[in-house]
DNA sequence: GTTGTAAAGATAATGATTCTTATTTAGGAA
DNA sequence: TTCCTAAATAAGAATCATTATCTTTACAAC
């Protein structure tokens, strides 16, 4: 885990600097899809002097390279996951909660319901649920 | 559908202003989910002297009334939907054109899914699929 | 040691969006 | 119709997430 993030830098030809693991496991430990601003704050307490930019320059470096995913919201700021796998997300109607949902079952499902059902004039090449509603349980990870 | 917006301004209270108007049918007929600065070029033509803070304003309006959508997107600038059934979006893996994918088989297909398969501590509102992917037939409407 | 290059730091700039304030206007009341 | 006033708009400043620029550092090859 640790080290696949390390190998996978390397393959690519990048440097594994001190900044970039503690990015990385920064956005492992924030678990409710972290904002730049989520990172930053983590990071400041073992990292005092990292820059405002590195971060964001890391961060698309990352997903450039296939190594964290953006997540799509409503609101004006980026937020980043580190789960790659085909997977869902759980939006709280109320708060900036964002849960992971994973679902093979479903995944097969809607995958055979295309292979059936071909969308004219477009190839799919990935698809995911977004799935608003309200978490019974409160909190957990909240923002 | 012109009056039904009307209508649906008044029962809200607000006032049918033709700022209002003209940012409606712009959505209307800028039909890729258009941003606030396409909207506010579209205007500019027949209403010069539109406010920018106007156009933000009234989005937001619109958007809590629920006579529009936020449609999610990976980038840093809002895009608007006058659609509000359930439907999906077929995003392009390399421009930004966003089309409506609507489909009700499909629709029913997921709903019975999740009525036999709950989430816990999740209550669900509502599903969107983003599809990513590419279009076939070039353009269309695009960004 | 010198040179070259990727990466990081500091900080200015950008661009979408929001806020503030003065002015105008829609539309109900008189 | 005319008046009145809360609601809405215009103009422009401010905010804030993100980018860009420029300098400095890390470190490897020569
Ligand atoms: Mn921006
Ligand atoms: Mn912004
Ligand atoms: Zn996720
Ligand atoms: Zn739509």
């Amino acid at each position: 885990m640790a080290t696949d993030f390390r190998n996978k830098l390397q393959a690519e030809g990048l440097k594994v600097t001190p900044q970039r693991v503690a990015i990385f496991e920064a956005i492992l430990r924030l678990n409710n899809h972290p904002t730049a601003e989520d990172i930053i704050a983590f990071i400041k307490t073992n990292h005092p002097n990292i820059s405002v930019g590195t971060v964001y320059k890391v961060l698309d470096i990352f997903v450039e390279k296939k190594l964290i995913q953006k997540v799509k919201t409503e609101k004006d700021v980026m937020r980043y996951d580190p789960f790659l796998s085909n997977h869902h997300h759980l939006y709280c109607a109320n708060t900036e909660r964002i849960e992971d949902y994973e679902d093979e079952k479903l995944n097969q499902l809607i995958a055979e319901y295309f292979k059936k059902n071909k969308i004219k004039n477009f190839k799919i090449q990935d698809i995911t649920l977004q799935i608003t509603g309200k978490f019974s349980s409160q909190n957990k990870s909240k923002k």
